[in-house]
DNA sequence: TCTCAGTCTGTGAACGCTCCCAGATGCTCC
DNA sequence: GGAGCATCTGGGAGCGTTCACAGACTGAGA
């Protein structure tokens, strides 16, 4: 590679100083149009393009941000919302020239290898996913007061790490609503993990509708994944042979817990409604295609972008944002 | 943040000068014993981390490589297989400390920044994905001489950028040989797109066992769509309606497929048996469950890696790698 | 005319690191 | 005992920026 052209051959080139060049090149106060233009021709010509590196060594300030994901290897992205998420994330930073970059948390490695990462000054912010209750990385962060968000709360440090999320709650309350009113007795829940807000938040949605009757035995939990919602639907056929209804807390479960009806010879949704969540790309491919509540995943990462950006931006704080859910009705229900 | 503590603060505490550190930090030669110790002990004590962009300023290396998406942005990471890929890419980056920046390349305007971020020596090598043939960024690459890798061929650059990738030719071949086992006469195909190496390949390995009997019209081209697989198979029932099987390259489009084939009354596998290809998640969730071709996605991304890695430190060229598919039977052929 | 504020420009000093060279020390071998 | 080599260490120079400061120039107002 030929050696790139500096600051001082761009100088040169324009005949003014590096001082001038440098104040073109951020936008600073106090240079005549005639210098900026020679400096604007300059860059052109020497086909000039700054040195982050030398920039960031000076200001401190990197232009990337890093992305944490916090799944245990094996389950990481099977989920397929966070394509979505990834992609809209590097979409609107790269609007702002912020380059992102991907970490794995999934162990205490890698976990030291983020904090080794943040400390070392090389992201000017964080953007959790999927952190779940307790995890050690958040109070790390916390303690190296580096701007972070998370894409759906973080349990237990709701008022420390905004975040942008979809209504959980109201979510599950809209889906267990439709099974109640399409005149199901007998409804069941798988919910997620819980120790995550999907997991807490839409089984309490599930309980403010259903009251008194969301009894115990017509709840189960799962781990997001399709084999989790197989066998937490194998446990609750068995505990409760004559339920007419599951809401799922998330499509790719509902997959799961479809196969199990359709082995154990149930017909969907004849005997059994199955109401997912996410409205995910699986949602379409299952048989039958699910019936489940849209999270707008896509506005959920524009707005954690923003809210990290203005916290880099040095903004002051910042206040969650909750974005509202909606019911897809498909064959499933 | 407390200041950071620098290579004088350790070399201060360790009663060392800064070149000693220095080389206890690169692993040099020549540094004894005792100044060893004493270095790893001050270092320890003070919480030094070393600051990469300084290193990087001198070093004119950044730590870092950059996978380059080159779908256009609706459909990027629709693929459950880039989460495969992306996930194990990260995984074997991050034990050698090198860390992942992943950019979209969608549009014009999208090239243009990823070529800004290379050219202004962001990365110290690019990892492509799913580049379709033609696509300008790659003579842009190519002329800036940066290590580049793809994770399958990028057509018509098969000799220049070294990759990793699935015999998809052969896999294709053991799908249709299987179908043909299976006492089908009248086999379709639904390939990818034709600028794409599984698009042709897959269609060249099908054609290679059918010969003749591989006629225009059993051939269709989706994009890799799930909507595409739909509307393809549409195409391919109306225009020879006693087809009897279809190798689809690739599930997602194949789950289409299989919505089209039980809108229009087909049953699968008993009228007509669906063949698909990845293996991806979307494999066990279709109904009924699909035979398809299983990649070594997570094999393919790791030999990418490995060879990307190869041509950052330098080994002079390396060669493509192919690795083999494998028939994975389940319920649709 | 002088002053003063407002513009505009150039330059030295960082930022935190690696590289390189000069010099010191100890050991082996003749 | 001295030459010669390998081992080890310190410190200056430089990587490409930004920043702060000093100085030069302008024009308005006293």
């Amino acid at each position: 590679m030929a050696k790139r052209p500096t600051i001082h051959d761009v100088a040169a080139a324009a005949g003014v100083s590096r001082g001038t060049v440098s104040r073109v090149l951020n936008d600073d106060r106090y240079v005549s149009p005639a210098a900026h233009a020679a400096v604007r021709r300059a860059i052109a010509e020497t086909g000039y393009i700054v040195n982050r590196n030398a920039r960031s060594l000076v200001t401190q300030r990197t232009g990337s941000v890093v992305m944490v994901l916090s799944e245990p290897h094996e389950k990481v992205f099977e989920d397929p919302n966070y394509s979505t998420t990834i992609r809209t994330a590097i979409r609107r930073l790269g609007e702002r020239d912020v380059s992102l970059v991907i970490m794995l948390a999934g162990d205490d490695g890698d976990r030291e290898r983020v904090v080794r990462y943040v400390r070392g000054g090389h992201a000017d912010g964080v953007l959790l996913m999927s952190t779940h209750a307790g995890d050690p990385l958040v109070d790390e962060l916390e303690s190296m007061r580096i701007p972070a968000v998370a894409c759906g709360a973080v349990i237990g440090k709701e008022n420390v790490i905004p975040y942008a999320a979809a209504d959980d709650r109201e979510g599950a309350r809209q889906m267990t609503r439709y099974l109640v009113e399409q005149g199901r007795r007998k409804i069941a829940t798988i919910t997620g993990p819980m120790d995550t807000p999907g997991g807490i938040q839409r089984l309490e949605g599930f309980a403010d509708v259903l009251g008194r009757k969301a009894s115990r035995k017509l709840i189960e939990h799962g781990d997001w994944t399709q084999l989790s919602g197989e066998s937490a639907m194998a446990r609750l056929l068995e505990r409760t042979p004559d339920l007419d209804a599951v809401f799922v807390a998330s499509d790719l479960m509902a997959a799961g817990a479809l196969s199990t009806l359709r082995a154990a010879g149930r017909r969907v949704p004849d005997d059994v409604a199955v109401g997912g969540f996410d409205d995910s790309s699986v949602a379409a491919t299952t048989h039958p295609p699910l019936t489940t509540i849209r999270q707008p995943l896509a506005e959920v990462a524009e707005e954690t972008v923003r809210l990290l950006l203005a916290l880099v931006d040095g903004g002051g704080p910042v206040d969650p944002v909750i974005l509202s859910t909606r019911l897809i009705v498909r064959e499933s229900a």
